[in-house]
DNA sequence: ATCTACCCTGAATAAGTGTTCAGTTCTTCA
DNA sequence: TGAAGAACTGAACACTTATTCAGGGTAGAT
């Protein structure tokens, strides 16, 4: 062999294939999963059509790379908030309030990885991202029942409802358009996280505390 | 002219329409809104592909209707559970409880409804059919309110978390997959309806009760 | 410098389905 | 019964995008 790709290739390689990703992310955030096309994307990472796929064998293993990718950052962001929480209960109020606010924040990207119809089929990824968010939001759950303050339940059916209660109300068809205000947004995110809270059975006086302290920076 | 629509005529059409509709109807309780494809559901209320744009003027149209039409059926079926309730929190219950049951009898149906992607926009009258629901519910739900029996809220809002619980829990990919098991879709349903009316603050005793009451028949 | 192996380009291709429409069949009425 | 209008048929068409691939370019080794 007279060719070995050298560590400058190996980085180049690496740097397109980010970039290809970060623009398949940017067009979502623009203008959600149906602006992900191949050809838009590509010219957004400033390459060809065909290049993409020297780094991603199919459209589907693009987008489900980028849930995956989007997923693991809110499942770092959740662990972060509740780690840095004072007890379980406080952990789980955190962990909600986190999910609320990066779903509001990125509306279109949230709705885009959750729910948006799009032409390939992503439901593995998209399985799979529910299941690590839900996975994090049981163990806080659980956490909070082992250590009295929760009524014992069905953890994992709680978490599942209470990610569905919060997308639902925050980026589904139905939820109030308050892109801009953000007084109004807070108040979603309170009042969508004391909902939360008392649905797994926090008492409401102490559920309006915890909500408090994790919208409060 | 020497032709006009008979009764006879008028009727036949009628009957067409409502096979086509019904066609499709069945094609999503089977297969999900993937199997609703014009040649398909043609095939399914024996008439030829063209025939289906005689009576709906796309496919986007077709589904529209559809959609309507189920959304028609779950309102009914919530107004007469609820009517049918003694008090304010019961026909709550009652109308989470229905919602829960009919969804989890007819999950393909639901997912098409709700979430399934379909390649044609569908999105207006999946709004529609969400906000005839989702008032019905945040009028139950404000009836409690003002019978003292649930604290002051955001009704509005509660009404679509309440319902994005649901149908998360129930229909979305991390449902668990208890086709065929009676006493657990009776847990399942019993279960998220107690999640469902302790967010929106019926003690959990009480809460206990009103399951009870709605669940069994 | 030059050969080789790899990488990139972007126009052409492929494939799945909604939609159309010219021709056929059916219904009505004189 | 036959003429006229309406409804139905289903094969052909249209359109959109993902995907391919032959050709040109670039980096590494000698």
């Amino acid at each position: 062999m007279v060719y070995r790709r050298t560590q400058q290739v190996v980085k180049r390689l690496a740097a397109r294939r980010s970039a290809i990703l970060a623009a398949a992310r940017d067009a979502a955030a623009d203008g959600g999963m149906a602006a992900v096309q191949i050809a838009p994307v590509a010219v957004r990472a400033n390459v060809a059509a065909g290049t993409v796929y020297r780094y991603f064998p199919s459209k589907a293993d693009l987008i489900s790379e980028l849930i995956a990718e989007v997923s693991r950052d809110e499942l770092a962001a959740i662990r972060r908030a509740a780690e840095a929480a004072p007890g379980p209960s406080s952990a789980l109020a955190a962990a909600v309030t986190t999910v609320a606010v990066h779903v509001l924040s990125q509306r279109k990207l949230a709705w885009g990885i959750l729910a948006e119809p799009v032409d390939v089929d992503v439901s593995a990824s998209r399985l799979a991202s529910r299941r690590e968010i839900s996975g994090e939001i049981a163990a806080r759950i659980d956490a909070a029942v082992r250590a009295g303050h929760l009524p014992a339940q069905d953890t994992a059916l709680a978490a599942t409802a209470l990610l569905g209660a919060l997308h639902e109300s925050l980026v589904g068809p139905l939820a109030p358009d308050n892109t801009d205000d953000p007084a109004k947004l807070r108040d979603s995110v309170q009042t969508v996280t004391l909902l939360a809270l008392r649905a797994v059975g926090v008492m409401d006086a102490r559920a309006r505390g915890l909500v408090v302290q994790a919208v409060l920076p």
